[in-house]
DNA sequence: GAAAACCGGGTAATCGATTACCCAAGCTTC
DNA sequence: GAAGCTTGGGTAATCGATTACCCGGTTTTC
């Protein structure tokens, strides 16, 4: 392991500079050098060390990236996204998980900046815990939000509409008739969390429709899952479901399934993402969709412009999401009142 | 940006050597430097560049991580097992996906060794065409491949033992009364498509059942999808399905009851892996389990003993699996629970 | 025909952290 | 009290690639 550039340099017999040169090509050297030079390197198996580089040029040809987890579709979707987004501009990708804790986001903040990475792209796991980390990484390197942010504003975010992408749920259950809608989210820890829950009850308010007080947990199956048995055993069950993500609204389409309610017809269920499985279930899954490929172009192109510690204001970016319907809500001209959904055994409230 | 130790040196008013020893604690310094030089590093927010760091030391505290896909939840799994092992090593992971391709999957090697990497993890995407380029990249570093394995030893692996898992699942179905066997798996462009279908077919030739012609496509849930379609379409079914992975029998499964067919009652599906969403279908699904994190502990450990280009054999570890029954088989004997409190066609967690 | 421009090659500085090596001061030891 | 040891600080080399700068030779220009 280890052949340099003078290894190449001494079996071609010219000077490291020369041979740099003749690698490179950014200043001419004649064709016989060229030649002498090219035959070494490739003799010898030479490969440029791009840490020296690095060190030398002061830009390593990385952007790190940080989402809260890979073990959901979303989060790896948007990340092959970014990757092919970079693919020919010849940077690479350092990909972190922050496993949905702010000290180990903080961590990989850290050790992504001590790697001297020419720019970030994170989704902060916590929209409060991760403030610190990431305004002080904002300061010291370009900065992307991707998806989540934090709160307060101070670095640039790209990321879907999420009032809107609810919205678009919400008047499409009501335009198929739904007159009591409920919102199966996550716990308020990040943005998309918060504003998919406002975005509901407004949109709800709006459409003059009853809310239900929203059930919050996790962004997973297993929430969904919970949440859906929890539906079951409490009483009248809503005209209509509208999820935080497609995770949850398949755990909870499994739920209610099983527990003997028909979807869509005793209620309609509406998921947000668009990613992974959402096609795949049965019935299939009618879900918001996150313009993912525009979203991680829009990033790649912004993190290109911000330079660090910008006094400039922050911007925010929110692209418009489109309802994908599918057959776990009703259709719009189904006119039938609603009919409550069968209630296994329990009673309560 | 760009705080070096010479800032924090001159701010302290000592020298580089007695900073760098301050900070380091590798050599004594009087405790008043050391105190001046923790004052200064604070206040500059002193990082040191790791970059310069991995040049001089010829080390750079980072390994490589290359699988096929970051969409398939049985990598990203093993992903997070790998993260978590190397936690407190002090190194962090390089994660790379060669999207199923060899020739990116070449060119992830490439920059991994480019950018030094103190050692690989790969998982290679095909059995054949990625030969050349592990080879060499092991040649170069410290290599060891995880599940899937290329071509003709030559580089130490750690994985499963796939053919033991399948027979598991063989033997289980034959023991609940099968008596025609199917294995719907994926092409055999990676080590773990050809050995879990050579074990199928040597376990079924043991059992002494028939074991019909194989289909064999993707390791995805549309694959699923379509096999089982297909299956319901070409004659009567076999008694069991033996599936090359757990995305492959989820949607298998979900083919044959949409069409109609009970599963465990009429054909019992067995899938690889255990991870992922295995337990949360409906129904929960009897499967081969992967060690995994034992898996990723043996690979870490495993790496840390290989010389780059060590003429000594190479390994191969395999890690027994186990069969973890849950409710898309049928029950050894007529009548016995598979999984006792719990009654099959029940959705639980 | 002389000055200027050009061309292509080499030497050495540079990036930042670490550390081999040297040196001065204070001890110990006989 | 002199030789030797210990202690702790500073100077400069090192890692490898790039490139500023210099230099000798050739060509161009007036």
């Amino acid at each position: 392991m280890g052949v340099t550039i003078h290894d190449v340099a001494r079996a071609a017999g010219v000077s490291v500079a020369s041979a740099s040169r003749a690698l490179s090509g950014r200043r001419k050297v004649t064709p016989e050098i060229a030649e002498r030079v090219a035959r070494a390197a490739a003799e010898l198996g030479y490969q440029p060390n791009a840490v020296a580089k690095a060190l030398r040029d002061q830009t390593t040809g990385t952007i790190g990236m940080i989402v809260p987890g890979i073990g959901n579709p979303f989060f790896t979707t948007i990340v092959e996204a970014v990757e092919r987004e970079l693919q020919n501009s010849g940077t690479d990708l350092l990909l972190c998980s922050s496993q949905y804790s702010p000290e180990v986001e903080a961590r990989r903040l850290e050790t992504l900046l001590a790697r001297r990475v020419d720019g970030l792209i994170i989704s902060p796991c916590d929209i409060e815990a991760s403030v610190p980390a990431v305004l002080d990484a904002a300061r010291r390197v370009p900065l992307v939000q991707l998806d989540r942010y934090i709160g307060g504003g101070g670095a640039d975010w790209v990321g879907v509409d999420d009032e809107a992408g609810v919205s678009l749920a919400v008047d499409h259950v009501v335009a198929g008739g739904a007159r009591s809608v409920i919102f199966v989210g996550s716990r308020l820890v990040s943005s998309s969390a918060r504003l998919r829950l406002g975005g509901f009850e407004r949109a709800a308010a709006r459409a003059g429709v009853e809310a239900r007080a929203p059930l919050l947990g996790e962004f997973t199956l297993e929430w969904g899952i919970e949440a859906g048995r929890g539906l079951l055993d409490s009483g009248p069950l809503p005209d209509a479901v509208v999820c935080g993500n497609d995770e949850i609204a398949v755990g909870l389409v499994r739920a209610l399934r099983i527990g003997g309610t028909r979807v869509p017809e005793h209620v309609s269920v509406v998921g947000f993402d668009d990613v992974g499985h959402a096609t795949m279930c049965d019935p299939p899954l009618t879900t918001v969709r996150q313009p993912v490929e525009e979203m991680a172009a829009e990033a790649v192109r912004l993190l290109g412009q911000v330079r660090a510690g910008d006094p400039r204001p922050a911007q925010r970016i929110a692209i418009a999401p489109s309802l994908v319907v599918r057959q776990t809500s009703r259709a719009v001209a189904a006119g039938t009142p609603v009919e409550p959904g069968r209630k296994p055994g329990k009673e309560s409230v």
